[in-house]
DNA sequence: TATTTATATTGCAATATTACGATATAGATA
DNA sequence: TATCTATATCGTAATATTGCAATATAAATA
């Protein structure tokens, strides 16, 4: 169908998964890389950084800000973007359970 | 168009949204957590512990397979399914590079 | 071997995502 | 105010994802 049916599942799973979708997409990840790497900019240096059009671009901001890893501010006529503590530390603990739980699991699987 | 441009992006760009993306479901975060809770357990199992029919859950399994996040082996006529280290390694210090940054970033965005 | 049990695959309908040209909007500047 | 610059939104085409009924496959057991 297409339609996931979040209803069945709880807060936390489709919270977790929103986030994992939001950083799914290898633009996404370039853009995340680049603020890394630069602090903060505008989205102007996005577009000129990455093989995609500017409505593009846009569009995957928006899918980032939405889901809360990045926020923007208005700058002058250009608004200026920067990652979001906040959304990277709801995945945080997720991955820091599957690790700690993959360090201690001695057992092989099955 | 739907198509993502991955040609255009580093192989670990598109290695990381694959891995991203194969967890950005809910169904897909709810058998990672069982996963966990129990260790390891078959197909069945899962079916009997989500709402979606057995094929759906076959597929999300596959999906799960196939990024190199869980991996089955045969157990009688059984599949016995468990996490994959090698997986959630490759993950790892993408997001331990974005905490160390985040935890270090003193200047607020903009 | 026939049947049961467990899982995968096929086929398909509904919906979502990706990408971009065209256009709108909003602040800066001439 | 007219224009420029930067970004967002709209509309749309192509493709991908989700979900399941029906069916296939494969191991276990009667």
């Amino acid at each position: 169908m297409g339609i996931t049916k979040s209803e069945h599942f709880t807060d936390e799973q489709n919270e977790l998964a929103t986030l994992a979708k939001a950083i799914g997409h290898p633009a996404r990840i370039a853009i995340i890389q680049h603020l890394i790497k630069v602090n903060s900019c505008v989205c102007g240096d996005i577009v000129n950084e990455l093989p995609l059009a500017q409505p593009t671009i846009s569009q995957h901001l928006k899918e980032l800000k939405n889901a809360g890893l990045i926020k923007g501010n208005f700058e002058g006529n250009a608004i200026c973007y920067c990652l979001n503590e906040e959304g990277f530390n709801k995945i945080k603990g997720f991955f820091q359970h599957i690790n700690t739980y993959l360090e201690n699991k001695k057992n092989q699987c099955c």
